[in-house]
RNA sequence: GGACGGGUGGGUGAGUGGCUAAAACCAGCAGACUGUAAAUCUGCCGCUCCUUGCGGGCUACGAAGGUUCGAAUCCUUCCCCGUCCA
């Protein structure tokens, strides 16, 4: 027994607490990490996720910090793949029936999924399994018997359930069974923690009793804030659109970052960085009183995140080019360039659209009409002109705010 | 299986025979302003053609037919969703 392994049981709570929405229960939190002091075996901590799209954002990353925060501590992560549960879809908050996915879309997205997540966690520390080693070899029986351990009102509780059933909107049977196998794993897993976000929490919550039920110590259920979306409204996912990829390139990401309303600003900085709540506070109160910018603030923010991803030159580089670029409305230091054959010449609007930088030539007439597009700095407004290509040139065209590309006729 | 209600543009959701490419709101885009791709204000927001005009054509209100000079709106069949009953 190696008593020295962990670091005191006060102290790794005020750590592990930091950020933490809710913790159910803590009580048995502090006796788990008493006793894994006392023996010097790990907690087993827990998150799963399903590998539903093909990368990870900036929401993701909430809980994998926090599991990594575990793994610092010396205790097990375990990371789950829900390649399995994957297919079956979570309701959690949807508000209409998501359609499944098919097991090469899952595995595909699996793959991509923990590269991606070991820039966070140490690979080498971290149990990595697949829910479907278990679900898969489940027969029928045992399904059945899963079921036969939770009651359909209880289930229907669940509040997005609840809705649908009283809007009149769809549930499809499959969708009960997800909380059962989400459970279950916990099961299998044998785990002592388990983390999510707080929309998990009925999820979370059913491994409990279902543990209880195949004869097991029920695993802590540990929560995190929901990182809200750039709309500054809903939660950030890929499928509204307004999160950030940490695979996109870097000025992609700070300027999204930098799109982040300014009251929002401050439960990115509590949740995505490593500032205390006394720094955060701090520097929430500078702001307040004037004596700091929140365009600067927000800049710290944004480097400090694109540092995490693609280092700290790359995040100098996005915040220069970033102010070079919007605040001083001059053209980027480099624009894609496209390379075109001579030829007779081509209306204005024609050619953004063969670029792909417009979807249609109407979006293109409005657009130039509008006052969105510039050859080499100057604005065009006459939505029927014609380029000419028939000799050689180099111009940068721009489209609309963010879109620029050289243009080398050949 | 039966009764009833419903399916409208990226989303929510008006519209029950022409004035409807379809209200309103959200999202999106552009412009102005600024401190940023924040906020705010204004405009745009199906596709396409040209003689760029409050212009022409085409496509669109679950699907397919039908009635009508004219249909998102009426009729028929089908598909899908929900509620209640069994």
């Amino acid at each position: 027994m190696s008593q020295t392994k962990f670091k005191p049981v006060a102290e790794q709570l005020e750590y592990l607490k930091k950020g933490v929405a809710e913790i159910i229960r803590e009580d048995e939190f502090v006796s788990k990490l008493k006793r894994s002091h006392d023996t010097g075996k790990p907690l087993r901590a827990k998150l799963g996720v399903d590998p539903t799209a093909p990368d990870i954002h900036l929401g993701h990353m909430v809980v994998i910090e926090k599991l990594r925060q575990f793994q610092i501590l010396g205790h097990k992560a375990v990371f789950l793949v829900g390649d399995f549960t994957a297919m079956v879809g979570d309701p959690t908050g949807q508000s209409e029936t998501r359609p499944p996915l098919s097991r090469e879309q899952v595995n595909a997205n699996a793959k991509t999924y923990l590269d991606q997540v070991f820039k966070i966690l140490d690979p080498k520390k971290t149990e990595i399994r697949y829910n479907s080693e278990w679900l898969d070899k489940l027969t029928s029986y045992e399904i059945v018997r899963l079921c036969a351990k939770y009651r359909v009102a209880r289930m229907l509780e669940r509040e997005d359930f609840h809705k649908r059933l009283s809007e009149q909107q769809p549930i499809s049977m499959h969708e009960l069974l997800y909380p059962l196998l989400v459970a279950y794993d916990s099961v299998m897993l044998e785990a002592d923690v388990e983390l999510g976000a707080t929309e998990q929490k009925f999820n979370l919550l059913m491994g409990r009793d279902i543990q209880r039920e195949y004869s097991q110590e029920s695993q802590v259920c540990m929560t995190m804030p929901i990182l809200v979306g750039l709309d500054g409204h809903r939660k950030m996912s890929k499928s509204l659109g307004n999160y950030v990829g940490i695979t996109e390139p870097p000025s992609e990401m700070f300027g999204k970052l930098m799109s982040v309303p300014d009251d929002l600003m401050w439960s990115y900085w509590q949740l995505l960085t490593v500032l205390t709540d006394n720094d955060i506070t701090d520097l929430r109160r500078k702001v307040a009183a004037g004596q700091a910018h929140p365009m600067s603030v927000k800049t710290a923010l944004a480097k400090r995140i694109v540092c995490d991803f693609h280092g700290n030159e790359a995040a100098e580089r996005a915040a220069s080019e970033f102010q070079r670029v919007f605040r001083d409305r001059q053209a980027p230091e480099e624009a894609p360039i496209m390379k075109l054959p001579r030829g007779p010449a081509k209306k204005l609007t024609a050619l953004l659209v063969d670029l792909k930088l417009i979807a249609s030539k109407s979006e293109a007439e409005r657009l130039i009409k509008q006052g969105g597009v510039e050859i080499d700095g100057a604005r065009v407004d006459d939505p029927r002109k014609d380029i000419d290509l028939s000799e050689p040139a180099d111009f940068l065209l721009r489209a609309g705010k963010k879109k620029f590309v050289r243009i080398v006729v050949e």
